[in-house]
DNA sequence: GTCTATAGCCCGATAGAC
DNA sequence: GTCTATCGGGCTATAGAC
């Protein structure tokens, strides 16, 4: 199975200035119910039945759209990522600093999902199977992942403390593992505002930034060779489309 | 919904030496039964129905003993972990080095997860999920949890590098995380005999292994503390039953 | 306590007529 | 695009045999 829908508008930089067509609009309706459903009743117990009830249509056409359950995740998942990057941006405009750009945009993710917490983690479920075409590492995936690590290549890009070149090569990478990481964090924390994983965020990104400002020191190229061998191994396990390349692009 | 189903004897320090009722044994056949063709048609595709045929037990009798598909699963947790375990005594015991016993204790992970490689990948969708009772930082994981950090306990003691007592104290969590984390890059792994997981498997132990020496060194004080208390916060941020006793306890 | 048989609910997904 | 009908599968309920 794959999961780009038939009439699925690709988002990228198409033209998205077109008046949406009837179909578009029906689509969006079955979208947004689902989403208020998921969040009222939780994923599991939002059946497609209810869904189509809900959006006013014949649970066939809700098929025709988003041919399963999890087509609906999947297009949760581009326009969540793509809401996230957006507000993202002036979260890293704002400082330089590598501690406080990383603490801003993954409290920016935070805020970003706070209206779905609540079944966020059954997305997450059916995202993690190798199995599935929603897995963080699957090919269908490649678009959502690529603009992930670009915007932490923006959050290393420029920023202090200074990262040698092969260290930017990788590091945007291993900060998207990060993000995903701290995800699955906040995802199982029930505390209030989510404050435990805030405050591990908190820690984490100190730590990381230390270890950054670490791994540029003279004496440290043994760690520094270790840890982007590391980063590297796990990169090219992913099925990634290529190693970002490293020419005239910046 | 809890997990522990009715007659499942509980596998404890419990005698284990009664023979088995009749009922045990219908028990540890519907979930041997289930257990192969798990590994021949997967995990979604394995219907309740056929488990119960190729037990030759009516479909009502399965629900019995395994009141849902999930309590097929967790009983191979709790076998997978106690099989995993026991296989590992003699790994750490061959070295005392806390590289070769990392490295031999993950790779005896994989040896015993091999026959399930084929649906492996499904179960932990199944459990990755914080509203499922399978996650593992869920109440009902706590044993399988517990006695998975009590093996890195015994990785850590008495190992080279030397690490100080409050690091001994923090570190088997920390590495019993990574054995988690590297189940999850296995899985994913369909590269031959998953060569790949390996891999880096011996270059995160190798990183690994260099960060509990570095921790250790006098100037490292800061780094040693940060590291401390990052994983104190994840540790407290899941329902585990307490901190480890640091009383009369080896 | 162990087990069979049957009937059925609910839901994800599909087929095909209109 | 709409609709009905249907299927397969997880799960439940009940009645009862031994």
């Amino acid at each position: 199975m794959t999961l780009s829908a038939a009439p699925e508008p690709q988002t990228g930089a198409a033209p998205a200035t077109r008046q949406p067509t009837k179909g578009q609009l029906t689509r969006e309706r079955i979208y947004a119910r689902a989403m208020e459903l998921f969040a009222s009743n939780g994923y599991e117990k939002t059946t497609m039945r209810m869904i189509a009830e809900s959006a006013q249509v014949n649970v066939a056409l809700s098929y025709h759209y988003f041919p399963s359950k999890e087509h609906l995740v999947f297009a949760f998942y581009r326009n969540f990522t793509s809401e996230f990057i957006d507000r993202s941006a002036p979260v890293i405009a704002a400082s330089a600093r590598l501690e406080a750009r990383l603490v801003g945009v993954v409290e920016t993710m935070f805020a970003t999902a706070a209206p779905y917490h609540s079944f966020a983690g059954s997305l997450f479920a059916t995202a993690a199977s190798p199995a599935s075409p929603l897995n963080p590492f699957s090919s269908d995936f490649t678009e959502i992942r690529d603009s992930g690590i670009e915007l932490f290549r923006r959050v290393v890009d420029g920023c202090t403390p200074r990262v040698s070149a092969e260290v930017a090569e990788e590091l945007p990478f291993l900060l998207w593992m990060f993000d995903l990481s701290m995800m699955y964090c906040w995802m199982h924390d029930h505390s209030a505002h989510q404050e435990k994983a805030r405050a591990l965020l908190r820690q984490s990104a100190r730590l990381i930034s230390g270890l950054v400002r670490f791994s540029s020191s003279p004496g440290a190229g043994s760690f520094r060779r270790q840890l982007l061998a590391l980063s590297s191994l796990i990169r090219t396990s992913i099925p990634l489309p290529a190693p970002p390349p490293a020419g005239p692009a910046t």
